[in-house]
DNA sequence: CTGAAAGCGCTAACAC
DNA sequence: GTGTTAGCGCTTTCAG
C-alpha cells in the first residue's frame, strides 16, 4: 500500500495524494473525496519512515522517566500519551531506572530518532541537562536551570507553595508540632518543598517544626521513618511523598497507631494511591495527567511552531490540597 | 552527521561505513578501526528513518495496554521497556484507556510503524484479535486464542492454578467457609480465576465458597463489595486483584476490621501495592516484570529470527504465592 | 489546481 | 574486501 496504489486507484498523481493527505485545502473538492475514498477503501497507512526521511522529522516524542512503576510517573504518562496520540504523535517511553548514566545514553541514542524529549524528574547535572536542552528540543518537567535555562520551557509545580500549603492545613486544624519526613538530598522537589515547609512554620508563631531525613522516597522508607519521626512526638506529619506516607501508614498500623486519631498525615503528589490506602490520605500536588499534557503541548506546540510566543513557556502550577482522612484535629487541642 | 562524512573522513566508500556498522566481519579490521573511530570523532548515529525505509523494519516495538496507571501494567511495562532497549529496540506504549475502539483504531494506526506488537490484556474481540495477529507479528500476554490462534506466541499465567493456590493456601490456614470478590464477566482471567477457585473448593469436602460480583476491578470497587462480601460471612476472602483488595482492607479498617485477626485476604498479580499496605497483602501471581521482558523476547526472536523453533511458542508461566500479613488461621478454629 | 521529478540517508545486490 | 549503484515511499519545489 503505497501513494502510488492510492494514485492510480484514483486517476491522479502521487502528488496529489500526498497533497490530499497533508493540505487538504489546496486541492479541489472533487479530487480530495476521490482520493480519500480510495484511501479508505485501501487502507492506505502513509509509511511514516520515509516521510520522516523526507521531511526530517520523526513523529515520535520521547518521554524520559526515573521510574514507570512510580504512580507519580505513571500517571503522568497516562497524560502525556493521550494528547500525543490525539495530536499524532507517537510516545517513545523511557525508564531510566533513576541512573543519571542510563538517561544520558538513553537520550543520545534517542535523538535522531524523536522530534522532541520530555524530560520528566531529569536525574542528569545541570551541566549535561544545559548541554543537551540546548542541542534538541525538549521540554522539562519538574525541574528547572534557573536563569541560564531559559531557553527551555519548563513545567513545574509550585513546591514551596505545596509545602506551605500542608504546614498551613495543619495550622488550621490546630496542630503546633509537626515533623517532616524529607526525602533525597539532592532532589529538585526535595530542596523546595522543605524550604516552603520551614518558612511556613517559621512564619507562624508556636509552631514547632522537626525534621528527619535519609530514607528512600518509597513505601519502604516510609516504613523505615515511622519510628523515628514518631520520636519526635509531633501530633502531625509530612511525609515527602505518598508513597513513604503509606509506608508509615502502614508501620504505624502495626503498632496500633491510627490516623488521623492518634496522629495526622500529609503526602505529596496526590497520586491515586492516596485514594486506596485506610485512612485515605490528604495529600498536596497537581493533577499529574494534566501535567503530562501540558508538558507534551508545550512541546509540540515548539515542534509544530504553533504558539510562538516565547511569554508562557515557563509553567508554573498551583498546588491543590486534596483533603482526605488522614488529617484532623489533634488528639489533645487543650 | 551522514554515511557520507564518515566516509570522507575514514577514506572509504559509504558502503563500507554501513556494513562496518551491520556487519562489522565483513571488512578487515584496519579499515574497521579507522571507521570506527571517524564514527566517534563525528559523533554519527545512523538515522533510523533511512534504515527503516530500506530495510522495511523500523525498529520500534509497541506495548499496548489498557491502562498503565494500573500497576499490573506498569511493572509489565517496566520489564518490557530494560530489554527492548537492551537488544537495540525502541518501546513505544500505548494506552488505550479500557476501550477496543481505541485499542483497535491505534494498533492500525501503528502497523506500519512498529515491527512488532505486544498485546497485554487485549480487550478486543476474538475475531479482531485473530484478524490482527494474523496480518502482524503480534506476542499476547494474558489473553489466549485457543486452538484458532496457535500461530500467535502467548504469554500468560496459569490461572486456574493460581486460583487453586489461593484456596488451598487457605485451606491449610484452617478456613472453611470462604469468598471471592470476582472481576469484570467478560475478562480473561476473571474467568479462569474463578473457575481454579471453584474447582479448589470443590475438591475440598468441608469447604464453602460463595462468590459476589459485579465491581469494578480497582481499589474503588473493592470499596464498594466490603460489605456485600461481609454479609456471606467468610473467614477468608479472595480478590480479584491487589487493588480490590486493597479497597477491601480500607473499607473494613473503617468498620473496625483488621486482617487477619478478623478475617483473611488474599489479592491477585502480587503487585508492588501489595506491599504498601498495612497489613501487606498475600497475593498470588507471577513477577510482573519478568512476564514483559518474556513478551518481548518472544517477539523479538520472531522478528529477528532467532530462535526458530516454534515449539515453546505458548509461555505458562506458574504461579507464586507470596505470603505476607494479610492471611493467617480463622479466629475460631475449634 | 495538478503533474513530473529530485532527492532525504541508508542498505543490499552486484561488480570488481 | 571494497566500491558503485539502484532504489525504499514520501514530500516538495518547479512547471504547466
Amino acid at each position: 500500500m503505497t501513494v502510488h496504489d492510492v494514485a492510480a486507484r484514483s486517476g491522479v498523481s502521487i502528488a496529489t495524494v500526498s497533497r490530499t493527505l497533508r493540505e487538504p485545502h489546496r486541492v479541489s473538492e472533487s479530487t480530495r473525496e476521490r482520493v480519500l475514498a480510495a484511501v479508505d477503501e485501501l487502507g492506505y497507512r502513509p509509511n511514516r519512515a520515509a516521510a520522516s526521511l523526507r521531511r526530517g522529522r520523526t513523529g515520535m516524542i520521547a518521554l524520559v522517566v526515573p521510574d514507570i512503576e512510580n504512580p507519580y510517573f505513571s500517571s503522568l504518562t497516562k497524560g502525556a500519551q493521550a494528547i500525543s496520540r490525539e495530536r499524532g504523535y507517537g510516545l517513545v517511553v523511557v525508564d531510566t531506572t533513576e541512573r543519571a548514566d542510563v538517561e544520558a545514553e538513553e537520550i543520545a541514542a534517542l535523538r535522531p530518532q524523536a522530534d522532541g524529549f520530555i524530560l520528566a524528574s531529569s536525574r542528569l547535572s545541570d551541566d549535561a541537562l544545559l548541554e543537551f536542552t540546548s542541542e534538541a528540543t525538549c521540554v522539562l518537567v519538574n525541574r528547572d536551570l534557573g536563569a541560564a535555562g531559559d531557553a527551555t520551557p519548563t513545567v513545574t509545580l509550585d513546591e514551596a507553595a505545596a509545602g506551605r500549603a500542608a504546614v498551613g492545613h495543619l495550622w488550621d486544624l490546630g496542630h503546633r508540632r509537626i515533623s517532616y519526613v524529607g526525602g533525597p538530598e539532592r532532589s529538585w522537589s526535595q530542596s523546595r518543598r522543605s524550604r516552603g515547609i520551614r518558612e511556613a512554620a517559621q512564619a507562624r508563631e508556636g509552631m514547632v517544626l522537626q525534621e528527619v531525613s535519609g530514607y528512600a522516597p518509597d513505601a519502604e522508607g516510609g516504613r523505615a521513618a515511622a519510628a523515628d519521626v514518631l520520636a519526635t512526638s509531633p501530633t502531625a506529619v509530612i511525609a515527602y511523598n505518598d508513597l513513604v506516607a503509606l509506608g508509615l501508614l502502614a508501620e504505624w498500623s502495626e503498632a496500633g497507631l491510627r490516623a488521623p486519631d492518634d496522629i495526622s498525615l500529609v503526602g505529596f503528589d496526590n497520586t491515586y494511591v492516596a485514594g486506596t490506602s485506610s485512612p485515605r490520605l490528604t495529600s498536596v500536588g497537581a493533577d499529574l495527567r494534566q501535567f503530562g499534557e501540558q508538558a507534551v503541548s508545550l512541546l509540540l506546540d515548539r515542534i509544530d511552531g504553533a504558539g510562538t510566543d516565547s511569554a508562557t513557556q515557563h509553567l508554573q502550577l498551583q498546588p491543590q490540597l486534596a483533603t482526605r482522612d488522614s488529617t484532623g484535629r489533634p488528639r489533645s487541642t487543650s
